[in-house]
DNA sequence: ATAAATTTTTAGTCTTGTCTAAAAATTTAT
DNA sequence: ATAAATTTTTAGACAAGACTAAAAATTTAT
């Protein structure tokens, strides 16, 4: 069984892991946490005790299966009490973040199988991301940053980048959803932004929002 | 705001304040969160800091104004989510306590009240208990122990006072459940046991039984 | 290849919440 | 009323997690 503190590690490591694919930095780590890399160090030496990393020093650490499967589990629970909130409490999807953070670290062999049940089995949670289900296995959905995507080309919103609330307002004030077409009608090389057709209108938006949306082509 | 321990504190001081009226001991506390006499005292030492109660050496514990209604809150929260696991989540009376017990603890301005509103502000927890609406306030239902009525009396079975997974087991075993009509056929007065008149049938229980099965009159 | 800059780790400290052992206060019994 | 028993508090210690400051290792630059 994991502490509170140890759960969020493992998180923070999957989630960087997925990103970058190698071995993952202390300093990596304590940004992704807002904590100090001294207090990384710390806790890596425990989950390496642990067997669900492997940690070499000065090289990075690296999820064991055992590990992931652990990560995973708490991805999953996260994502259905998204969906819960959303679905059943009406909260909109820049409000779940906090919420579903604190609900993630919830005991109980019974309670997330029911809940999953009861909502019917989702595959993705609000935001657009997979749900992992009862055995870890989840469809990765490939998908492709806005910002990548050349003059004419369009896609499917399927996800973002940066689940902040300032941004998911941002989003909702300019009606920009997921399921909706998103196609580039032109681009700037000079700042990276794009103008993009979307309702049927046309709107120019800048590189670090092109950069957080996520298509399917 | 309180800590997770603090909470814990502040719920089983109201529960034991609740019960005897008088101030409350520190060994009382302890026996109730299973700890020692020496950590109450220093947990109660931040309590009063906080003004949550009023703490004097050697004379028991009062909880203050704004110690009842922050334990008025957290058991608000722990009776809502016990009906949800049981309306929703497919869980019996006897699973629902630890997992409450978690998502007691749960900080979230908009999620109880959400809550509440998507169970249709239901007034009993499965246990049938009050549940205190968003202001604090619940209705005290006068119930009497079942082991304090006399022969030929009866009652409408409304609480019980172990919630613990053993007692609750026992009385589905026996088909005793909230709503039902209890009558008394006769005392035993050596070992005060009772032969009562439940679902058109005699059973006979013992003293350890109906001292824990509350009735309405 | 060595010096400078950066990253990571160690060492020591702090806070929260707990514990044991012993001292102090209170209650009970004679 | 005083001794004995009980309850409560103090004192000191420990574990989990985090922090700061300084040392060590690694990377970058000259």
């Amino acid at each position: 069984m994991f502490s509170l503190s140890e759960e969020n590690y493992l998180k923070s490591i999957f989630h960087l892991q997925t990103i970058s694919g190698k071995g993952i930095s202390t300093s990596a780590i304590a940004k992704k946490l807002d904590t100090k890399p001294s207090s990384v160090t710390d806790m890596i030496k425990k989950l390496a005790d642990k067997q669900v990393l492997v940690y070499k020093k000065y090289q990075g650490v690296t999820l064991t299966n055992l590990g992931m499967k652990a990560a995973t589990y708490i991805i999953r629970k996260h994502r259905l009490w998204e969906v819960f909130l959303v679905e059943k409490l009406n909260f909109s999807w820049d409000e779940v973040h906090d919420v579903a953070e604190q609900l993630e670290h919830i005991k109980s062999p019974k309670l997330i199988n029911e809940l999953d049940e009861f909502l019917g089995f989702p595959k993705k949670d609000p935001h657009g991301d997979p749900i992992p289900d009862k055995d870890g296995n989840f469809q990765k959905i490939e998908k492709r940053l806005l910002s990548t995507l050349e003059e004419n080309q369009y896609g499917i919103c399927v996800g973002v980048n940066d689940s902040s609330s300032e941004f998911l307002k941002y989003l909702d004030k300019h009606q920009i959803s997921l399921g909706q077409q998103i196609k580039v009608i032109s681009k700037e090389s000079f700042d990276g932004s794009l103008t993009i057709l979307i309702n049927k209108k046309k709107m120019t938006i800048s590189h670090k929002i092109s950069n957080n949306i996520y298509l399917q082509s």
